[in-house]
RNA sequence: GUCCCCAUCGUCUAGAGGUUAGGACACCACCCUUUCAAGGUGGAAACACGGGUUCGAGUCCCGUUGGGGACGCCA
């Protein structure tokens, strides 16, 4: 049987973390075993269901690389189908008819909350005659569901897991109005899809027992069922806008790669070993539901922002200067002729001092800064007139500097310090001042190399003159 | 409240009865060093608790505690 599985997300939100994995671990197992992977919006809710939801939800999964098989299913266009089912069910028997008011409903709500039961339907228009119904009520569609016995699940990843069929109710089918319910939808659905394979959240597994039954009912073969642990906040709690349930896009706005998201979401609730890092090929040729956890995982920027740093060093230079380009964009800069140049020189030192695309691209700015060269308030400090002093006297001695390479660069500038009594550690944090506008950057030398002899000594006698405006510190 | 699930360093996890309980992130120290990273070396850091079963339990069973999830004419 060849393997068939979907990622059904409903379209009232952004796609965030959980989702993420979730169509994730869908993908890699739809690879492994040479299945489909397919999407399915489900949009039956048409209050909360939004088109600026389902571009971004397609988006996310887009950048991510992790688009379907085939062109998304919307559930909306499949009622007919839905009530079709509901009306076969109702006609054999396994399905009912019940004039339940809201009120009604809520009163059995609130006497069960009185007792300290389950809040459940009393099924009783169960068995009642239709003639008895109540003129002028439009009806809902109810499951007949088992009263006695237990239901089992047999998932993937939970095991055996069972409940007394008293703990279930009999779930609506059909709304008033006509509508079909998410219940029915997902069971209809997945089985004209021809899914194999239900992979999705813990938060479903509930919902497992009631779809079993109702593919008993229709006669339809059970999906294997795999549900996988959830992804909580830092603090175990459910993930939440404050902890980084954010649309994953965010994370490719903060400069994030998407292999890096990839691989970082792998590994939580996942793993194969001590093996910390996956390609591709490997992800998919190791991954299996067997080597999925049972507890839930919580999300951690740190480790999220060092599997990125890791990634990111993997790029080729020029990758990361095609990546980079719309962060220094967002920072007013381009990287053309000569910026692209020194971009280039600069990148292996760049990248390894870079967690992200947002973190490369400001630490690349002082290449493409036009003169004078705005210096964060932290290096200002270090150009105090002494300094000032020392670095208009540093130009000269640079000018006539033939060979402007590194490690005559180096020479020249330590015997500069020694002669004039300073520390070369001073005078090299004055010197990183001048060059880059802050006391953070790559080697110092090699910084002059690329940026050259005639920039180099422009921005010594910015320094010099003490022409520098103080960054307002946004990069 | 009822039902279901979960429980190894702060975090992600390895561990399928006998291990000095391993790795990664983060943290600390040292090395390197012109800053910051990167890199290298080392360190601190865990089997929630209580009962069983067993010659032997992080591993199996039960309970407790803690956490999470589900309980809609939402999905």
């Amino acid at each position: 049987m060849s393997v068939v599985v979907r990622f059904a997300p409903s379209p009232t939100g952004y796609l965030h973390i959980g989702g993420a994995r979730t169509a994730l671990f869908n993908w890699l197992f739809a690879r492994h075993h040479k299945g489909k992977y397919l999407l399915r919006i489900e949009d039956t809710d048409p209050v909360r269901s939004t088109k600026e939801a389902v571009d971004a939800i397609l988006d996310g999964l887009h950048w991510l690389g992790l688009d379907p098989d085939e062109p998304p299913v919307f559930q909306s266009t499949r009622f007919a189908r839905h009530r079709e089912v509901a009306m076969r069910l109702l006609a054999e028997g396994k399905a009912y008819r019940c004039y339940a008011t809201p009120e009604e409903l809520e009163a059995m709500r609130e006497k069960a909350r009185a007792e300290g039961r389950p809040m459940r339907y009393d099924g009783r228009w169960r068995d009642r005659d239709p003639s008895e119904a109540p003129p002028g009520v439009p009806p809902v569609i109810r499951f007949k569901a088992p009263r006695t016995g237990e239901t089992v699940i047999e998932d993937l990843v939970q095991g055996t897991v069972r409940v007394a069929n008293e703990q279930l109710d009999d779930m609506v089918l059909l709304r008033s109005d006509g509508t079909p319910t998410y219940m029915l939808s997902v069971v209809v659905d997945d089985i004209d899809m021809g899914i194999t394979h239900i992979i999705r959240g813990h938060d479903h597994l509930t919902n497992a027992f009631r779809q079993k039954q109702l593919y008993d009912a229709i006669g339809a073969p059970c999906p294997a069922f795999a549900h996988i642990p959830l992804i909580h906040g830092p603090d175990g709690t459910k993930l939440s806008k404050r902890h980084g349930a954010l649309a994953v896009t965010e994370y490719r706005a903060m400069g994030f790669l998407p292999e890096a998201m990839r691989c970082y979401l792998l590994r939580l609730g996942w793993s194969y070993g001590d093996k910390e890092f996956f390609t591709d090929e490997e992800a998919i040729a190791l991954f299996d539901i067997s080597g999925v956890g049972r507890s839930p995982s919580r999300f951690d920027m740190a480790k999220l922002l060092s599997v990125n740093a890791h990634f990111l060093r993997l790029k080729s230079d020029a990758e990361l200067i095609e990546l980079v380009r719309p962060f220094l964009a967002e920072l007013g800069l381009t990287a053309e002729g000569e910026g692209a140049r020194r971009l280039a020189a600069g990148m292996p030192g760049l990248k390894a001092r870079a967690r992200t695309l947002v973190e490369l691209a400001r630490g690349a700015a002082f290449y493409l800064r036009p003169r004078p060269l705005p210096v964060q308030p932290e290096g200002a400090q270090r150009l105090d007139a002494a300094m000032r002093e020392a670095l208009r006297a540093l130009v000269p001695v640079l000018e006539a500097q033939e060979v402007w390479e590194e490690t005559a660069l180096e020479a020249t500038c330590r015997a500069f310090a020694e002669t004039h009594g300073l520390k070369f550690a001073n005078l090299a944090q004055a010197v990183r001042v001048a060059l880059t506008g802050s006391l953070v950057s790559p080697g110092l030398f090699e910084v002059m190399v690329i940026l050259g002899k005639d920039e180099v000594i422009g921005r010594l006698e910015d320094a010099a003159a003490g022409r520098n405006p103080i960054a307002d510190g946004a990069n």
